[in-house]
DNA sequence: TTCATTTAGTTCACGTTGTAGACTAAATAT
DNA sequence: ATATTTAGTCTACAACGTGAACTAAATGAA
């Protein structure tokens, strides 16, 4: 439902307008501000300065010199007040990341170590102590946390993850056991991820994010938006079924995608202990590791024809260890994909590797809460005083 | 992006705000409403006094009596001035209805006949004749039919029908063949009928609609809100791959669902020469019937596993032939779902057929048009004159 | 150099809309 | 009959955007 509009929601949401045009349109001055926005132009003086006091927008030196009539002031995104903290724990290792409101990356760490089996305190603890790092430095630098969010690989719903398969862990809630200053979300890794190329990415607003790892997971992005079902569960796309008399898989079904592009599956198809060993192996022409690739490549191709036919989708991105099996994987797949799906659209979806690796996630996780404070800058503003 | 607000938009989303309260929550008073939206009840009155006299809400007689204090009076959705048309194009019949703001059918026709291979401009000319007549009863009735909706078989975009596997038909624009004196858009049956269940269904506001014909389609509606995909082509559940193997499919694949639950494949394996006729040997207990239907179901619930995976499903609703095929499809389907999606979801959706049957599509065609008109009313009321 | 022209930004009286609380209206309870 | 309670209206007021006048700061022409 649509909320009632005060005066101070219409406020609200013009600052919001203008702030976003900021953030779109790149330094921008009144002027043009008003032009764009449709306000006039003393409203958007107004706006602005309570934006600039309030350290979400700054002012640039003068715009548009060499031409006719009074330079204007442009203004750009600040990153001088407000930051966000995006944690990210993997079955390798373990990242955060602080974000200011221009995008700028203020502080990161990774550090890798094996997480397989370890119990959650343990390693929540460790991520904990990373991140008080981060949060001790954005303060150094007199930044204003906003909140945090943590990606984790596997189904999430309502602060708790329900499982990780990669960790063998079952119904943890991690904000419990990381005690943080700030508030900390919790989401899935790979939509998370798909924000991280939504907002960080190359622009694109509208393509289907893969993460490939133990398990394989999708964010869907529609029109600059995280499409994510009903209870938030949607892009389980290791579970699509690829072969209905297929291989057992630990969902209970038979023949779904995981069981034959999930890691293991991989890994032990190539004859490979690791991914690296499998990278290697693949560089050196290794004829089983070559197999698996295409065969997880023709896999991946039918779960995605699945999958274009149900979400519409022109473009793909492949994220986690597909990223980098990606000059292996491309072929089969797109292959697959052209040859399904060409009775029935005039031209196949793009494909393409992850931009962003491994830095996904973290910076969608860091992103969200960034995301959150450009939509609705009111809470961080103060209203001017008349003098 | 979102648009400035000024004063005038601010009035329009709070004459939304108070006209969806009471589209929602039945007869409210003026004093409930200021309850529910959060407004004053000053500023409710100026609204629902303005609503009712541009014709879209009324009020009812006296609420709330044996209580103390003043009854108040209750206002209600009022279908004495705005309706919408809903049209249908199917290979079977013609169908028409005009709705009002309150959901009331005002009119409803439905024309028997076989479209199969006729020419567009025949079929369309045969349906603007319905239209008219349509439009001339609803102008009888004092109604101003705010516009109207097509639903049609096979996948659109942008006014066109790109292909209508049922009637043979390729590129059509039926806007352009269907003079009418109202606008007329074009949509997809299985979205429309996935709106028609939505809003004069059971009040589901999650699930997925799925449309057998002699394509399969799906209307995925989320939080009350359909989902369209990037360019409004979701939904082809007929084209999930169910065996990557299987039968050759028309779009170029093969094993596509269409091929083993799609009509024509049903038919065929049932020895049955019409969608009755199989119906009829069905009751009848017949052997090749019953299997044909079994082996439907369990390629259905493939196809459903995977869309549930993708799209985080709760509730199926079957819909188009599947409805009435509803009572020897449902059993296989829903073991394929429950065993293949035991170990990811806590309960299997909800598989039931529809509750509207072929009502659904021009249901949702014109509930289009007035849930356009609940959600911007304000370009049907005039500010009140100050005397 | 001077001044017209052009564009940017600010100021202020005003219009539109929602608000708060007093006021009127119409019912039940005592 | 009168107090009490709830509904709805009325009116002075406040919040916010508007529009036009005004000031500021640049270029270009005389």
């Amino acid at each position: 439902m649509t909320q009632a509009v005060r005066h101070e929601e219409m406020r609200a949401r013009n600052l919001e307008v203008v702030l976003g045009a900021v953030g779109r349109g790149g330094p921008l001055t009144r002027a043009a501000l008003a032009e764009v926005t449709g306000l006039t132009k003393s409203t958007v003086s107004k706006l602005v300065g309570d934006l600039v006091d309030a350290g979400l927008l700054a002012e640039t030196g003068p715009a548009r010199a060499g031409e006719r009539g009074r330079p204007g002031v442009a203004v750009v995104l600040s990153g001088a007040r407000v930051a966000s903290l995006g944690l990210e724990l993997n079955v390798d290792y373990l990242a955060v990341r602080v974000l200011d409101l221009t995008g700028g990356v203020r502080f990161a760490a990774r550090r890798e170590r094996d997480n397989r089996g370890s119990r959650p305190k343990k390693v929540l603890g460790e991520l904990q102590a990373l991140a008080t790092e981060a949060l001790t430095e954005a303060h150094r630098l007199g930044l204003e946390v906003a909140g945090a969010v943590l990606a984790v690989s596997g189904p999430v719903g309502d602060g708790v993850l329900f499982s990780a398969p990669n960790l063998g862990w079952q119904d943890v809630r991690p904000a419990d056991l990381l005690r943080l200053p700030v508030p900390v979300e919790l989401d899935n890794e790979a939509n998370l991820a798909a924000l991280g190329e939504l907002w960080y990415g190359d622009g694109e607003r509208d393509f289907l994010y893969v993460s490939g790892e133990i398990g394989i997971g999708a964010g869907l992005v529609v029109n600059g938006t995280l499409f994510a079902g009903a209870t938030g569960l949607a892009g389980e796309l290791g579970h699509v079924v690829v072969a209905p008399e297929g291989t057992p898989c630990r969902c209970g079904g038979s023949g779904c995608l995981e069981t034959y592009a999930g890691q293991e599956a991989l890994l032990a198809a190539g004859n490979a202990a690791s991914v690296p060993a499998l990278l290697a192996a693949l560089e050196g022409g290794d004829g089983p590791a070559l197999a698996a690739c295409a065969a997880a490549g023709r896999a991946l191709g039918i779960a995605l024809t699945s999958a274009v036919n149900l979400l519409d989708l022109d473009r793909i991105v492949l994220g986690g260890v597909f990223t980098q099996l990606y000059p292996w994987l491309s072929g089969p797949v797109s292959e697959v994909l052209t040859t399904r799906l060409g009775g029935l659209r005039a031209t196949p979806p793009v494909l393409t590797a992850s931009r962003l690796g491994g830095d996904a996630a973290t910076l969608g996780a860091a992103g969200r809460i960034i995301h959150r404070v450009l939509a609705d800058p009111a809470p961080f503003v103060t209203r001017a005083q008349e003098a």
